[in-house]
DNA sequence: CCAAAAGTGTTAAAGTTACACCCATGT
DNA sequence: ACATGGGTGTAACTTTAACACTTTTGG
């Protein structure tokens, strides 16, 4: 080992992007912070996240950090990727907020980010410490603190990557009963394309896992669409 | 941020699965380490990495381990995921082993992996201060430090699915002027099945990238083999 | 002439894409 | 009755998988 890495030790992280579907739109969960910088600046929002703590292990820090911002307690998660930029930290309204929240002089932060999906609901979306957590439209998006914007965009391709060879992971974001054709806007919204309404119903709605309801929409102002639910 | 993370600061390093493949099987560069811990130790081999400089960013320190135990210089590198267990450095081999080149006490490492992919030759496994490098067939590794074999596993893994998706990356690993039997057992060995030698002609090898020379095999008791080349 | 590996096409099956009309409901 | 989105089948095309014999060379 190299005489310069000597006593360096960066900051470790864990930050997630928890991506959710609403039925028209992908969304991902961005935690806003509380008083400390005013408001109106435009990177008081970011990923949810934190250092890691001592003897935790990454994929224990996501899923803590998720469970705690979300309330939801076997979450699908995936470590997607690190950034370790130096540059990461060089925006100094980045680094005036850093400084705030870990009362010492942060040099660089080496973060390990994490994917995971799970459905919108009234509890997905908790206020937590100073914190409040908020969904927003993946397309769209204000700037966010650090290099989060980049680590969605990346994560959005891995979901897509992923997507395309284990599209059942794309449940962990439905709600329990569903439509067609909200599921097929999903898979449009991930893949980026928009596909056709006769062979999405052939080559998804009849798989075996997708088990059709006695149940219709309601109130509706045309024919109403019938629900499905998804068998694991 | 929350307390118990204040002034917690784990080593960050960079360890490189440094894939080859020797137109029999697929190999692994491994640096076997010096003099500090007995020959005999099982875990004298281990990934070629160290800890992360200061204003280093992750690939950087990866593209340079890789050119320092390879000479090659622009190699393929893909980050591919960062291990942080606690329970990583708890072999006392490993401890001892880590203290000895660190010089100081060893909490905790979280390391970022990386995949290269290259061409084995006389040049790509050189000595490199006090350890040595060499290729070792990923078939029957040897009990490696900490959890490298774990590691490289995982990493055979992802290379089997990003080669499922872009073939070519492949190439990388296969010499200049090769047969076709070659690339074969390549992605053979890559996918783990064996291919159908006329489909793999018909599929693979008139690809418009893959350019036949008007040269063949010298010496060999059987019909000579045509040999063919890259064109990128 | 024997052993060993190279080279070469066809056919069936599966999967993917393109495409247009009628249905049910609320206003 | 009309506007809105829901629901359904067929045919062409593309991709993949299965399969066996002849060629070249050295020993």
């Amino acid at each position: 080992m190299d005489q310069d890495a000597l006593n360096f030790d960066p900051h470790v992280s864990v930050d997630c992007v928890i991506l959710g579907f609403d039925g028209e739109s992908l969304q991902v969960l961005l935690s806003r912070r509380g008083n400390e910088v005013p408001e109106e600046q435009y990177n008081n929002l970011k990923l949810p996240g934190r250092l890691l703590h001592t003897d935790e292990d990454l994929d224990e820090a996501a899923l803590d950090i998720i469970t705690s911002v979300t309330g939801k307690h076997h979450p699908l998660v995936k470590q997607f990727r690190a950034y370790g930029s130096p540059s990461r930290t060089s925006n100094p309204k980045d680094v005036l907020w850093l400084e705030n929240a870990i009362k010492q002089k942060i040099g660089r932060i080496v973060t390990i980010s994490y994917l995971s999906l799970m459905r919108i609901n009234s509890r997905t979306a908790r206020p937590k410490d100073n914190d409040a957590q908020l969904w927003y439209p993946v397309q769209d998006l204000p700037s966010l603190a650090f290099d989060h914007n980049q680590i969605i965009q990346d994560t959005l391709n891995e979901l897509y990557r992923m997507a395309g060879q284990q599209p059942q992971m794309l449940f962990e974001m439905m709600p329990a009963k569903f439509t067609a054709a909200q599921l097929r806007r999903l898979h449009e919204q991930v893949s980026g394309k928009t596909l056709d309404v006769r062979n999405f119903a052939k080559l998804v709605m009849n798989k075996p896992y997708i088990i059709p309801l006695n149940e219709w929409e309601q109130n509706v102002s045309h024919r109403a669409a019938r629900f499905y639910r998804f068998k694991p």
